[in-house]
DNA sequence: GACCCGTGGTT
DNA sequence: TAACCAAGGGT
């Protein structure tokens, strides 16, 4: 009882969607614009943005060549803009370091700004076809039920889930990357959150969590993201400003956007210590890099 | 390990 | 409608 990895390799080549980083056309560089993009923003929203910067930016170096406040404003509103700052650090990183061609070692991937254990994994596994246990949300609660019977995932542990994969994963290096993809498209499309599909599931009859009788989650409650009235609501509302102008604005322009002013003056600090915002010699705010 | 970092669609 | 959820990473 457990996963098999060619009848879901099969499901996923019959089902699986035809996203552009999945196309054989797409690029190295592709796969990892697609993998920052999508760190905790779905996949409806990126594809449009995706296609943007492909065409704007074909090769790191491209990226890199742009200032940052042109990257950080063609990020629009994909959410945590500062993937945005570190994709462009990684692009310099990329074509200075490497050639212009985006690294297939996992080490040399990790050693990129905004690339941790998945996004290196995924890359290595994605673009290159290696053998590597990419481990993201939608496979840790694959894995959970499938293989340990519980309802949900607990806490993560990079150690323990990477291992759990691990041990999935055919001996066939191109066969573990398609496994990899598919173990993610289960989670995505029928592996659910909230209502699993599991009539629709290609493995349900290994699975560990329905013959286990589908007992609900049992682990420590997930902590939840309050949002409205935070600094991160705050930040997001003095960039949206920025991103909308293409001259230096006021700080007037920019207070009227929150009532309370010690929270917005540290928002707006925070927002000159990560650099995604500059104060010109005159006084006024910027997006960084373009004035 | 705890906490912080955006945004918007779905239930 | 409030809560949940979405291909995580950095400190």
């Amino acid at each position: 009882m457990s996963i098999d990895s060619d009848t879901l390799i099969d499901w996923f080549d019959t089902v699986g969607r035809d996203l552009p980083w999945r196309r054989p056309e797409c690029t190295a560089w592709g796969v990892l614009v697609s993998e920052i993009m999508l760190q905790q923003t779905p996949v409806a929203r990126v594809e449009p943005i995706w296609h943007e910067w492909l065409a704007r930016w074909p090769k790191p170096s491209g990226l890199a060549a742009s200032s940052q406040g042109e990257v950080v404003r063609a990020w629009g509103k994909l959410g945590y803009p500062r993937r945005a700052l570190r994709l462009h650090a990684a692009a310099s990183a990329i074509a200075e370091q490497h050639g212009d061609v985006v690294p297939a070692d996992v080490d040399a991937l990790l050693a990129l700004p905004g690339i941790g254990a998945y996004t290196a994994r995924a890359v290595a596994a994605f673009a290159y076809g290696q053998r590597a246990p990419v481990v993201d949300t939608n496979v840790r609660r694959v894995v959970a039920r499938a293989v340990h019977g519980a309802g949900d995932a607990g806490p993560p542990s990079n150690t323990r889930d990477m291992a759990d994969v691990e041990a999935l994963l055919p001996r066939s290096e191109s066969r573990a990357a398609r496994l990899s993809a598919a173990l993610m498209e289960l989670g995505a499309l029928v592996c659910t959150a909230r209502t699993p599909r599991c009539a629709d599931c290609p493995v349900f009859d290994g699975c560990a969590w329905q013959h286990a009788g589908r007992p609900a989650y049992a682990g420590p409650a997930k902590p939840v993201q309050k949002f409205a009235g935070t600094d991160r609501h705050v930040r997001g509302l003095l960039l949206d400003v920025l991103r909308g102008t293409s001259e230096p604005v006021e700080k007037p322009r920019l207070d009227v956007v929150w009532s309370q002013a010690g929270q917005r003056d540290r928002c707006l600090d925070s927002l000159l210590v990560d650099g995604l915002v500059e104060q010109t010699a005159d006084g006024r705010f910027a997006l960084p890099g373009e004035h």
